[in-house]
DNA sequence: AATTATCCATACACTGGTGTATTGTTTGTC
DNA sequence: GACAAACAATACACCAGTGTATGGATAATT
């Protein structure tokens, strides 16, 4: 039913009173979501911030249910699709590692609004059912992905999941506690570079002291 | 005002129909806030749940702010009390530390209510000062306990620190991304004894393989 | 130029929730 | 037994938010 739009033809974009989108109702969905979490989203408040009323909302929308499904949708999508590029192009192993480390830890603390928004679906998931499987989807699709770094680093299956989970578990954790805090930026740093050398099985630089 | 009270003088327990109390709603309310969060804490539903109408709840609460307020009161008092009961009796390091990585994922998955209801503390302190000042005390006080325990496998400062907030973000994590999974208990069991390992700097088991 | 599709505004009905005021109904105390 | 305090029920005003119906404006198509 709601597929049956036309190709989207042309339209004038961001003249005077630029015509607004689905997408663009998503958008401005991640921000209240980001806020207040998916318990505060309120299509009109949404409508006040994008300027226009309810009338527009229930046009591009069959009802409130529509938007929180259409954005877990396309959430999924874009972490799933973002994975690809999040390859690490050649170098030995430790370089690999710390790339994806920083990728996780220093630049999420970066992009606030997206862990935010990460946290709050992960929040939301806990009392909804359709969000847990897109949770859980994610989550499964990422540890798989850095199974294939450390299989370079072990050669033990069980040994290679437990190891990729347990640095995704501290990534997540890392975020859920140390976000919006003070000074963890440099906190992060040193949590990044211990995770990279617990995996990498470096004993550690005991070098001063005991 | 509300401190104005009387010191609680002898009243039935459990009679035909027990008279509520202050902390009988709280109870409640942790219910309702481990199934819903805080966004979905009302009144009514709670007044429902305890079989009384809201005349009782504005009785004992000035609003609907207080209780939340009380409740995060109550939760940060016994999060900070229980740390006295988590001094691990004796024992060698490994022994100790085993004890406390049990008791921070085998068996807090086992109390899923506790569990889901510290995530949703969590979750409030995002967008509430308040909870989020006692959530930043109790991790504090979680983490600095835990080095007391770290401190014996390293004499540097700085990396005792590290190290115990490392597993500290790590434990979360796991609650976070673990918790009401299906065969959770086995995985748990896996990522909790890796953890163990990688504290006590342990060469892994890489007899098999590479 | 007329028509149609697209997009938004306005007005209304309705629901679920809070808070308050007032009135009961117990229970303890003298 | 009278009286007051503790606790709860009832009824009310009020507000924020959803969803729907309908009409209005503007762009695309013919």
């Amino acid at each position: 039913m709601t597929d049956a739009k036309p190709p989207k033809r042309s339209r004038r974009k961001t003249p005077e009173k630029a015509q607004l989108t689905r997408d663009d109702w998503l958008d401005a969905a991640a921000g209240e979501i980001a806020a207040g979490g998916f318990g505060h989203l309120r299509v009109l408040t949404l409508a006040k911030k994008l300027g226009v009323t309810r009338g527009s909302f229930y046009w591009h929308f069959k009802d409130h249910e529509d938007l929180v499904v259409s954005f877990l949708d396309r959430w999924r999508d874009r972490r799933l699709h973002e994975l690809q590029y999040w390859k690490p192009k050649g170098g030995d192993v430790e370089t690999e590692l710390r790339q994806i480390l920083e990728l996780l830890l220093t630049d999420a603390s970066r992009n606030i609004r997206r862990l935010q928004v990460e946290l709050a679906v992960r929040d939301f998931a806990r009392r909804n059912d359709y969000a847990a499987d897109l949770v859980t989807e994610v989550d499964e699709a990422r540890i798989s992905q850095n199974c294939e770094l450390y299989e370079r680093l072990s050669s033990n299956p069980q040994r290679i999941r437990d190891l990729s989970l347990l640095m995704y578990v501290a990534t997540i954790g890392s975020q859920v506690v140390l976000t919006g805090k003070k000074g963890d930026a440099e906190t992060i740093r040193r949590v990044e570079d211990l995770m990279a050398r617990v995996a990498l099985g470096q004993r550690d630089d005991e070098r001063d002291g005991n």
